[in-house]
DNA sequence: TGAAAATGGGACACTGATGTGTCATTCTTC
DNA sequence: GAAGAATGACACATCAGTGTCCCATTTTCA
């Protein structure tokens, strides 16, 4: 176990991750065995992997920000100026919006846990701020509210994308049109 | 109890419901116990109101959706345009986010519980339609999304007065300009 | 094919939340 | 000051979620 890693735990694993990552998303009192049912795993093996549910916990914790991480690092690198990169950002993160809701909806949620990260506190406000000195957001604007619509303008996104309301690529194109046009100094 | 109606028993159930509301928005898992606690009442006292959880979370259902109505009500009377009406909702319901997190934060949450009412479910995307009509919104623009847009600014400023980050004019002011700027026609 | 790995499922104890009830104390109100 | 309302503090039973074993069965792979 500890050194062999065959592909079957690898993908039983993930499978687990995907389905807490869904539950808990939008109930963080979901059951271990509800979890389970969703991964399609009896609740024994859940607990193989994962012995306790702090160990569930921390793990899609430790998974969820590398994801966001790697997405982050791309749509940064596919960017010239701070407003794209924020628009990419975005973009980029409309499909890991479980992710997004497990690690950011409640923000009491992993205080004092070893493995929060919060690099991108600065990096996030940084960008604004950037955005904002170069006239493409409104510098009377408070970045943390910024902020707060682009979380918020993700999540909608994201659901109008997973109900099948909007397709992905029109979805994604009205949340840059409205994060730009709401938060641009144009009166 | 059944005619008897003194004010030391209203104080009582209104500190009851206010502790649910706040606890519950952002937890629904949170118990009885913590919301007597956050209520300044023993977890006796909460059994002698509300007999069973379900008694608390229907009467916190229908006490929410009365708030939201009479604001609702309020601010279609002060309004004389569609758009204004839209804005003007979104002002006064800043102030009752933790109802609005409680009754929609979790769609499956009330569902077929028989005092639920949707009836604003139509009110608003007319209401949306009538401003798109009027040029003041975006046609192009999915009113469904338009709403998720609103409840999630409603969100987001609600945040930023109760952390004290924005005094609360300056953050209903900046999110009335965020929203119509963000889904007006206007390119 | 046969061994090892992986899984399913049941039994069990433990814990926290819940629902019910009783009794003593405090507070209103007349 | 006395009666009744309101509350707090316990005690107790119940129940769902959790964590731990154990064993039979299935799947994987050399």
């Amino acid at each position: 176990m500890t050194t062999i890693d065959s592909g079957v735990r690898q993908r039983t694993r993930r499978a687990i991750l995907e389905a807490a990552a869904t539950l808990w998303a939008r109930d963080f009192s979901a059951s271990l065995g509800d979890i389970a049912d969703r991964a399609e795993v009896s609740r024994s093996t859940l607990h193989r992997y994962f012995p306790e549910r702090q160990a569930l916990v921390d793990a899609l914790l430790l998974d969820s920000q590398a994801q966001v991480e790697t997405a982050w690092d791309a749509a940064v690198a596919a960017s010239s100026t701070p407003i794209e990169t924020v628009e990419n950002i975005m973009t980029a993160i409309v499909d890991l919006a479980d992710q997004i809701l497990f690690l950011f909806s409640d923000p009491a949620r992993f205080a004092g846990n070893p493995n929060w990260r919060d690099d991108e506190d600065e990096a996030l406000p940084d960008l604004i701020r950037a955005a904002q000195r170069d006239g493409d957001l409104d510098p009377a604007i408070d970045p943390a509210f910024v902020i707060g619509v682009m979380y918020s303008l993700i999540y909608v996104t994201a659901e109008s994308v997973s109900t099948g309301a909007l397709p992905r690529h029109k979805a994604t194109e009205t949340l840059v049109r409205v994060f730009r046009h709401g938060l641009s100094p144009r009166a």
